[in-house]
This record gives C-alpha cells, structure tokens and sequence, in this order.
DNA sequence: GTATCTGCAAATTTTTTGCCAGTAG
DNA sequence: CTACTGGCAAAAAATTTGCAGATAC
C-alpha cells in the first residue's frame, strides 16, 4: 500500500524551489501554486485572489500579488502581459505556445517548441544571446467565432 | 523638377489610415506618428510624449495616450505589452519579430516571418482561427553582456 | 531567536475619462 | 455647420509599499 507520497510531490517541487532562491515555503504560497497549477484559463491576479480565497478566505490581494512575483521569479510560473492592460499567469512552465481571442480575451495553451535553429540563428539580432522566447499566436476562438 | 512629393507620402498613408476607420487627421496625430516612425527603439508612451514634445510642446500627455491607442486601432503601430508592467509601442507594422533584453529592457527589431504552416497548423488550438501572432525573444543584449 | 512573511491600508504608477472650447472636413 | 479632437484635471485601475504582528526554520 502506498502512503499518501504522490499528494506533497507537487509542494516539495515549490518549497524546492522557494529554497534555491531564499525564499520560504507558506501556506498562501503553496495555495497560489496550487490553484495555478490546477487551471489553464490562464487567470489575471484578481482572479487568482478570489480563487485562491475559497481555500483561504483571509488571504489578502497584496499577498497574492507578492507570491505570484515570488513564483515567477522561482521559474514556477509565468506572467504573460498583454495590450489591453491585463496581465495573467500561467502554471505551466514546460515549453509551449499560448493563443488569445481578441473577442474574449481567453488565452489558451498551445503545444509545441520554436525549432531549435530559430532561436540560435544569427539574424536574431547582432551580438544577442537568445535564453527563451515568447510565441502567442491572436485570433477568434471556437466559442467566439 | 519633382516637387516635394515624397514628404508627405508618409502622412498621405497615416491620412488614408485614419479616415479609413472614420477619424480625421490632426497634428498631433501627424507628429505621434512621425516621432513612432523615426525610431526604433520603441518607446514607452511616456517617451513618445517627451519626443513630440519637442515639435509640439503644447500637446499633452492624455493627447498621446489617446492618439497611440487609434494608431494602433488603425494598424498603424503596435503595442507591445511586458511582464514588468511597461508597454511599448512600435512604428513598424510590416511582419517582423523582437528580443528584449532581460537586463536593460531594451526592444530591438528582428528580421524575419514565421513559416505559414506554423500559423495554420490544426494543433494551435481546435476551433481556433488564427490572424496575427507575436513572438518576442528574451535574453541579454550586446550592450549588456 | 531572527529573518522572512502576511494582512491591512495607504501610496504610487499607469492609463482612462468627462468636459468644454477648438478645429477638420 | 457639426461631429470629432485636444488639453486639462479628475478618476479609475493596477500594482507596490510601509508597518506591526505572526511564522518558518
């Protein structure tokens, strides 16, 4: 019989990495990564407050705020920002693109990786050296359309 | 011989831009577009206000917010939004690609399209119609390293 | 025990809006 | 003429900060 191992993997990842940056594993950290990595609506700070506050009713906005710079300082999450002002964050932090209805505003995963020679190839720009990328691709999503 | 055509070739455009999404042509629009697209360094809309200020120092900062936002609504520029909260925009609307330094923050223009299948491959996203996209590089500049 | 973290409220920063006079077409 | 604009100042939205008590390690 297993014991419970396969439910605190998920944490010891965080506090693993809360640790290598000096940081400390909390309860509210723990609750923004764990509402982050069980969605993929991609959600803006407020929403990530008040659904992070159905677990922890006394979590404040600027914690939320706060943690979710932390995580994304860790590599665990991503915060994508966008021309309308908004910004949003995004658990996943494997290799894969994002595509956003102009209609809605929904932003979805998309799989796949930039090939390889795209981000090494010269005409980057001059002099540049290329650590990542960001591709998202615009248009009318399936519900929208 | 030829008269002082080519001058006005650049406003003629901005003109027909405008007028093509019911707004009319004004000086202010003409000088916020001039200054967009006479650098490439893509300023914030702080800067641009700055920089028109110059030719035009009674225009105010609401004017430039206001002016960048339709230029943008009539394909004339582009907004580049980042994770650290700024936004920049961008004269160029021909399809090209950017990296942005991690250290400085600086945008610079890389040549270069997509490859059309990526943009139509069915794996982007099912249902999803897909008109434009973004890619940005991240990484360091050559200034900076 | 002590540096870090949280919640709260206030402060900042960034962007948008209402209004009236001015202007393009 | 008349609707669209610009400038100004005020408002709104988004994010950050200072502080005192609480907590992780």
């Amino acid at each position: 019989m297993s014991p419970p191992v396969q439910a605190s993997v998920e944490s010891d990842r965080l506090r693993e990495a809360l640790e290598a940056f000096g940081h400390r594993f909390t309860e509210q950290r723990g609750a923004v990564h764990r509402f982050l990595a069980g969605t993929d609506t991609h959600p803006t700070a407020e929403e990530v407050f008040h659904g992070v506050r159905a677990q922890l009713p006394a979590i404040s906005l600027a914690t939320v705020y706060k943690n979710l710079e932390t995580l994304v300082g860790c590599g665990m999450a991503i915060k994508l920002s966008y021309s309308d002002g908004s910004s949003r964050y995004d658990g996943r932090t494997d290799p894969h693109h994002h595509a956003r209805c102009n209609r809605c505003g929904a932003v979805m995963d998309v799989p796949g990786s930039l090939p390889t020679e795209m981000m090494t190839a010269s005409d980057v720009c001059p002099g540049f050296h290329v650590t990542g990328y960001r591709l998202e691709f615009t248009g009318v999503c399936a519900s929208c359309a």
